[in-house]
DNA sequence: TATGAATGAGCATTCATTCAT
DNA sequence: AATGAATGAATGCTCATTCAT
């Protein structure tokens, strides 16, 4: 006669916030090993021991989930950058370091990453998104030191920025693919990328790719299309 | 099997082939309108006044007929690159070619390229795939280019090609990322995508920016890993 | 407990009532505006500035808050009914404001009605509860008229008066229909039903209609099972 | 190593039509049992012995074969009514026939009434489907016997017949509530309802109520509003 | 060769209600 | 009296693929 029903236990109470990263940091874990499509909200919510319309408190859907999570990233990702860019002796070092630290981020968060380029930028609510608009600011860095570059002098004064900021970003997405596809992952960080990648290396070789053009120097008279000037430089080393 | 009917060998070939055709037409024409998840093997069949199971008679799975779709394109741009490349008096000329005609493909289908980086670019099954195999002979036809300027002492000598390559056609992909996703399009062709894309002055300046940093020149001596050298050099290879 | 505030004995009493009241208006006006499966608690709550469990206060359930709102309504639609139909001059008039009356309750507030014929009336918790009660004394009222009416002398003496009252009823129901289900809403109250209820025209229409089939008279001999009585009967009862 | 997956067993390859028979039959059982929203489409296939997917094969939603079940019942409610009508030799017989006829509907699907009654005429969509024009056709009969009667002058000459119909059918409607609402069911047919329907009787009663107060007579002079008409009166049997 | 009937797994989402604080 | 975090059940629908005819 004693009810065959169990007493419905409840998960502990937790305070708002806490609630909310616990899903955010459950949910990327999840993204990350399985992807966006293959995680199941009732997955989500295992994992924390509540059910799923706890989530669905504090998370209207699925994909705004996918997005707090991506923004969260990248709300990390911009850390110290201002300081850490101030802290550099010239324009090249700057963009040295936006490239080396984009690489990190690739190595170590290949399949967030993927979520960007496969569940995000590919759909169409990504345009107008905050996600867009914070990764417009994150590769506005690199355009920005592009800009004080020229205005410095270090770098030649007729150079497409936004286009040399495809060039960088599209270029360390294009190189990482293999990577980024076949990275293994364990809370949502990089556990072994089939062949990892020198990022030091990498970082070295893209800058000077991309300096070798845009550096002010004496070019070939026959190939330039820009005039040489005779700028003292003192901080091309 | 003593059929009065005269033996006509081949035309249930040909038959095949138009069928198979046929078949592949209206799938890029459907995939491209309204993307591969969103189209239904139903819908192909009834484009062509057909029933799913015939579809499946010349094609295992539908993801067979979106690789297909995809090496039928991919065939198409190889077409004359090989003669048309030796037209060309330098190897800047050819690299410009190259980039040039890319993004052209970009620009004519762009919701062909959109297929490749999301349907098929991002799935495991892509490593090892013809379809990745053309791709790698698409574009190795850039590192080829390079290597041969390199040999001919047009390019610097020590050049990383394929992350040159990765620069080249990941910076068009990321530059070309809002067009790829906002175009529309009729019959698999470009109609009017948001803001077209002006690849006449973007292969300039693509050009103009990566051989600015691999065309032998004086290189400012601190800055430079490679010796510049002084020759003029008739850029035939 | 020895307090220096006042006793103010029955304040909470009426804190309490008042908000009731809040809760029932403001369910109302949901439940009018947007139907009541498509009215959350939550959305009363917020209404009110309120959280749902403080709603749970004072109703157990959402369906006792509807029958609460509509309670509410019978209640007012008893209003001075009593009076009114006493002030009449005849049975025939008492007929008329009942049907006037009943047509006003309709054409004001549509969408209580049909919250009563759709969420109520047409659930097996209905019968036997108090809005049933409510409705039945509320239908009630034009069976004493009629019965008034026939002892009266006014009307036929073998009339199954609770099927003219279905009659009546039920066809001011079937004929508001598409007006009931059309009509927009603010506050509860009617703001512009297409193709507004003429009631007054209405009202007269089916009062002679009904009457000319009850009301004393020559009948044609052939087809009335009644006599015909000849006694013009000054209509005062 | 034999496959655990159990091989695939199709149900009976069905014609069409007769599949889709099947299921409009098994709907129209579960949904008279349990209610629309209380039926699930898995129950309905189960019920067949297939799987949901050939319901949805056949119709697109649910609410579509709710409606398909009502259609269904409406056209075999026409049935031979034109040829009945024809047969009677009054109007007010033709009268009587139409609400008989409705009654019997009522008595003997009830539950039907209260799917058309709930789930239907309550929706939105009601307004301008096939359900509704159906429905429009089926008491336009009513309206017509009316107005034949009016021409043929055994009616009288200014009758609102619009709202006479909905007299009739919305007080039958109202009259049959509690039956309609308690009745059990087998099979979409009635069982047992609460009180069985005494349809002979009502169509009685309710023919006599609307008729002596539309067929043309000497009415009482102080109470009718129409001219007496002394036209030639073969008709009024 | 073509047909087209049948399969069947898979999951996001809502919201009335409870109860610890 | 009020809060608000947590529960948890319940289901319509899609579509690639198979296979008997």
């Amino acid at each position: 006669m004693s009810s065959a029903k169990p007493a419905r236990v409840h998960a502990p109470r937790l305070a708002r916030e806490q609630r909310v990263d616990e899903i955010l940091l459950a949910a990327r874990d999840l993204f990350c090993e399985k992807g966006y499509e293959l995680t199941a909200v009732a997955e989500i919510a295992l994992k924390l021991g509540v059910v799923e319309g706890t989530i669905y408190k504090y998370f209207a859907t699925k994909r705004e989930l996918l997005l707090k999570v991506l923004e969260y990233w990248y709300e990390e990702m911009f850390g110290d950058y201002a300081r850490d860019l101030a802290g550099q002796s010239s324009h090249r070092a700057r963009l040295h370091l936006l490239i080396w630290r984009h690489l990190r981020s690739v190595r170590d968060f290949p399949r967030l990453c993927r979520l960007m380029f496969r569940e995000v930028q590919s759909e169409h609510d990504y345009r107008g998104s905050l996600l867009h608009d914070l990764n417009r600011r994150y590769t506005q860095l690199l355009v920005d030191v592009i800009e004080a570059g020229i205005a410095g002098g270090e770098f030649r004064a007729d150079l497409p920025a936004p286009l040399l900021r495809s060039l960088v970003y599209g270029g360390i997405e294009h190189h990482s693919w293999a990577y980024i596809m076949n990275a293994t992952v364990k809370n949502g960080r990089n556990v072994c990328g089939r062949g990892a990648l020198d990022i030091d290396s990498l970082a070295e070789q893209l800058t000077t790719l991309v300096c070798e053009g845009i550096a002010v120097r004496h070019s070939h008279p026959s190939s330039a299309p820009i005039r040489g000037e005779d700028i003292p430089r003192g901080a091309s080393a």
